[in-house]
DNA sequence: GCAAGTATTCAACGATCGTTGAGTATTAGT
DNA sequence: ACTAATACTCAACGATCGTTGAATACTTGC
């Protein structure tokens, strides 16, 4: 008989070359069940390919995970650091603003993520996970985007010339947090606020974030500390376990 | 014949029941390595019990995730509920600052983290994970922690009375993913800040997290929304692809 | 000390895992 | 048209996956 069992591949489907299918069908999956939540057979139903093409392409199942995280990397990160700069030699003489300098650094990502197309959607819940991850985010954070960040954090050290470094490095911490958990785009939001939030509507956070971490770089960028502003006295006098009566009457 | 082929099991090592030894060593391997990173024999070889005890126990893997998440849950969000009504009573007549909102949010959190134990802290990390998953964000966070978040959203709306609830919500989530990667001790901050900073330092974190926050909180809480304190005008003005000279000039 | 119930062990099931070597098609250079 | 290289297919490997039924050990109540 000899029947075609061709599954419409080749020049039919999508034309293109079997290795981008794979990134970009590994991207999707491994976005939403993470690295070891896919198997190779998944990624390559999922393509249309056969099997073998992973390990003929990557290698490996290990070193096709860090294709599909190198992939859109290389394409970010030239367009971060040449924004940072062009905010940077637009505020000459001068000093950028916090704002500005802190949406440098997540504008990019938040363009991307919003009308960039489904593939920077996935890779964005993708980077989500792995900076979260102890497994994965010391490894491929710090290789693909510390070296972006070292500059992001040289900005801030120009825009608030009298605040200690670690509250930089601190502030930058909380910052790529709240970043992070807006690319996972779970859902949670809308359910918590009944609908009044949208977790894909980074729009919304493109307005937000930025205001909210540069007032809050301020809050703890003050010279004697981040007590400044704070109040944790209060919490301090309650007990951590044991719950006392009202600490005022008696 | 008949020799002893104990491993030392039973009452003579940990001397806890084979149920919390899985519970114990589930807990540590899925921090580690997420739900499909681990076996269920991987388990059952780190808490020195046979591999048929999950499903006896637990009535499958998946079943034994939640456990997991469930069990310290069950502690903390009691306490963390006796905290925040603590600090509304003991503000009256008033309304307790925004900062102790916070913190009666986060300090048990970070407390447990820092001085709970090991336990404690591959709870977190867990949490960390999946609160960035969409495959288990949106069932397991939802389900254990929306019912306190709720406590919080309304304690917040008392101490922002002006502030729009889109904006509180918006706020939240910044928070929660501060809060969140801060949890996962991946050490990337230390290694970017050259030691000055230190990822299993929760001191420092509960010492900056709440004045951060609400100050974030405040900046996009302004009655005409976030942009009375932000300036993202001159980013607009440049192209998010397209790199264009000096807009100064010319 | 005996019975009932709970906890644990053991061996094994079919399914799926990542990877590979050998073979076939397709493309590019001359 | 022939060659060489690249892209892809096919069948299969041993290992490990989650789960289970039956048998054994331990604990508890009486």
């Amino acid at each position: 008989m000899a029947v075609s069992r061709r599954k419409t591949k080749k020049k039919s489907a999508g034309a293109k070359p079997g290795k981008e299918r794979i990134l970009d069908a590994a991207e999707r999956l491994f976005a939403r069940h993470g690295f070891y939540g896919v198997s190779v057979r998944n990624i390559t139903d999922a393509a249309e390919v056969d099997v073998a093409l992973v390990n003929y392409h990557f290698g490996s199942k290990r070193e096709l995970f860090a294709a599909v995280f190198q992939r859109r990397a290389e394409i970010l990160n030239p367009e971060r650091l040449a924004r940072l700069e062009e905010v940077r030699r637009a505020a000459l003489p001068g000093i950028p603003s916090l704002e500005d300098i802190i949406n440098s650094f997540t504008y990019p990502l938040l363009e991307r993520s919003a009308r960039g197309g489904p593939g920077w959607k996935s890779y964005f819940a993708l980077i989500a996970q792995v900076n979260n991850s102890p497994e994965w985010g010391p490894v491929l954070m710090t290789q693909y985007f510390d070296p972006l960040v070292e500059r992001l954090i040289a900005a801030l050290r120009e825009a608030l010339p009298d605040c200690p470094l670690r509250e930089i490095y601190w502030g930058y911490q909380f910052l790529t947090g709240a970043l992070t958990i807006t690319f996972a785009e779970t859902g949670r939001i809308d359910k918590l606020s009944g609908g009044l939030c949208n977790s894909s509507d980074l729009d919304s956070v493109h307005e937000r974030l930025p205001p909210y971490v540069a007032a809050g770089f301020r809050a703890i960028c003050g010279a004697n500390g981040p007590t400044l502003t704070a109040n944790n006295g209060t919490i301090k006098a309650v007990r951590p376990t044991k719950h006392q009566k009202s600490p005022r009457r008696h």
